[in-house]
DNA sequence: TTGTATGCGTTATCAT
DNA sequence: ATGATAACGCATACAA
């Protein structure tokens, strides 16, 4: 019973026309008679006729695809992330499909190499580990691939990055100009870009606000809501006297409110906590999280932008945007008034 | 500076050897001599060669690549499934693409249509609205696709489907015996699969419990947090009685509870609230929620076995399987002494 | 405007 | 065991 796929050989013969003349319909030629399109286009339906996709992109080589990899699409903030890059994708004429590493490196290879054998036009890259393999191979394949984060000075590839370490002193600055003298940090997986990034910037923001660093002060877990979670016990327990600590992302510090509860700690009257990436569900927490948006949406629309022109003109030259981060103020780090009912926050929804 | 790509004849050529006998080496063919094997892999090293993907996959009618198409990929229920889905896809040698129609049937048809184009495998794919049109193009392709879903019965295509109806039943009983008198559903999106299963369930759930039905206690909105926050108070105004919210998801379970808690309602001395889905999320919200588990990984496993079964042997019998949801109880939905400490809530983690 | 014929890069069949 | 060659389905240059 299995009938082959008809062709455009098929549509050809059941109109009565020529190949060329089919394929002049499919692609909107605009030479062609109105008679014979017509027919050509009964033809298709009648036959239920849908183009090749490999044939046609050996022929084209070009997929109109493009492919967007991020660690880890249980994080909220790369969904965010994805949902920007999609619509410009689609704005552009590109599909797009969406790859979780979920912290593997190997699958980082494999979708460049998904690139070079142009089973996708271009990459947009999310890593949270940069590794010289790393950049040599994207830097191999620069004409396709935007880099979502820091590169090393003068590689020659697009990329979109954003200060976060600005952005993490930023957060312990504001909590110790809330009064908080004992500032800790609950960083994500040890030896990432963005966890070395947030501890530099909490370093900085340490010194420049006049407290000392004290390394007990800082412990390593992962980059997620059971990170901070199971973080959060050994690290009261060395420094019971700490009042405010700062989350390397906003998994890691829901699950650090909902540990700091248990324990019997009050968010915040008793110890502030402030997060990174200033997700949805920072607004709806109780009490809401305040945190530093590092603007993801912004940098998956600019990064696809980017890729899709050059995708559109290989010569160009490479191009580097640089963001700056904002601090969205919300419950968890502001000393309000216990038992108040909480101000709507929907504001920005 | 555009160097062309080597393909294999170069590689054939700087190797010395016939097209065929790289082919066979790429392909781990046994039949040849390991001093040529050798050369050629030396020459692949050499020019950095990569295999064309779409010649392949023309010439072999093959991708060795699926699709899951999912309503929302900001729902983490879906994430969850995707998981699930990738790793079953990996362990059988496929590659998953993961794509989020927002709500858009336009994108399902989009997906149906790519599989027939040959761009992809096969489609796992889980629809909140099944149409007849719908249904008719996935029969269409019976051969390369499994929903997750309920399908009108006897349709000729592998499928998983939950009774998320019971589940919803299970969750109002669990309500009354807990003793609340009037329940209250926060609905999804009208005209959904799910909605309308809630809904059923819900009124189920409410007469073989002892309890009337009213119109006035059931409101649809849409599967976010938005939706349950936004829909809390027009509820609330025209039932200020209500002491429990049966919610279609836990997101909008979330935003019923961050709104509840806005207007001055406890959760769950005043109102209980119940929602589906039993997302990670729950466990460590403030109240943790109680949820209808509906199964999203196994649910996703199941499909993604189906499918690769069916693509390795077309000809099998349609299969069907379905799963009975379970009720997880959290704190949102049991009275506790108000102010105290919350237990450990990560056992399941 | 329409038809014909060649090639995209790979696999597979058939000789050798 | 290895080499030559014909498809795979589509697009396009060129001829008509």
């Amino acid at each position: 019973v299995q009938k082959r796929k008809p062709t455009i050989v098929d549509v050809a013969d059941r109109a009565g026309v020529s190949v060329g003349t089919v394929s002049r319909v499919l692609n909107g030629a605009t030479n062609c008679a109105p008679a014979l399109r017509e027919r050509v286009q009964r033809a298709i339906r009648d036959l239920d006729y849908v183009p090749n996709h490999a044939a046609r992109s050996l022929k084209r080589r070009s997929t109109e695809q493009i492919e967007l990899v991020v660690p880890d699409i249980a994080n909220p903030v790369y969904v965010a992330m994805a949902k920007s890059v999609q619509q410009v994708a689609r704005e552009r004429g590109y599909r797009l499909s969406l790859i979780s590493t979920d912290g593997n490196p190997l699958e980082e290879r494999l979708a460049v190499k998904n690139l070079e054998r142009q089973h996708v036009d271009g990459l947009v890259i999310c890593s949270i580990r940069v590794t010289p393999s790393f950049v040599e191979q994207v830097r191999a394949s620069r004409h396709k691939v935007c880099v979502i984060g820091k590169l090393p000075p003068r590689t020659e590839v697009d990329s979109v990055h954003i200060d976060s370490e600005f952005g993490a002193a930023l957060a312990v600055k504001h909590l110790v100009e809330g009064g908080r003298r004992t500032v800790a940090l609950v960083n994500g997986d040890a030896k990432t870009v963005p966890a070395e990034a947030r501890l530099r910037g909490y370093r900085r923001g340490l010194a420049e606000n006049g407290l000392a660093h004290d390394a007990s002060l800082s412990v390593h877990t992962t980059f997620t809501m059971f990170g901070g979670y199971t973080a959060t016990t050994p690290l009261l327990k060395a420094r019971p006297e700490l009042d405010a600590i700062f989350c390397a992302n906003d998994l890691i510090a829901l699950g650090v409110m909902r540990r700091l509860r248990e324990l019997g700690r009050r968010v915040p009257e008793d110890v502030a906590v402030v997060g990174v990436d200033n997700i949805d569900l920072g607004k709806v927490s109780s009490p809401t999280l305040t945190s530093v948006s590092l603007l993801a949406g912004e940098r998956g629309r600019l990064a696809t932008e980017l890729l899709t022109e050059r995708l559109a003109a290989p010569e160009l030259e490479p191009r580097h945007v640089l963001l700056t981060p904002r601090l969205i103020v919300r419950e968890s780090s502001t000393d309000y008034v216990v038992g108040a009912r909480p101000e709507p926050s929907y504001v920005s929804f």
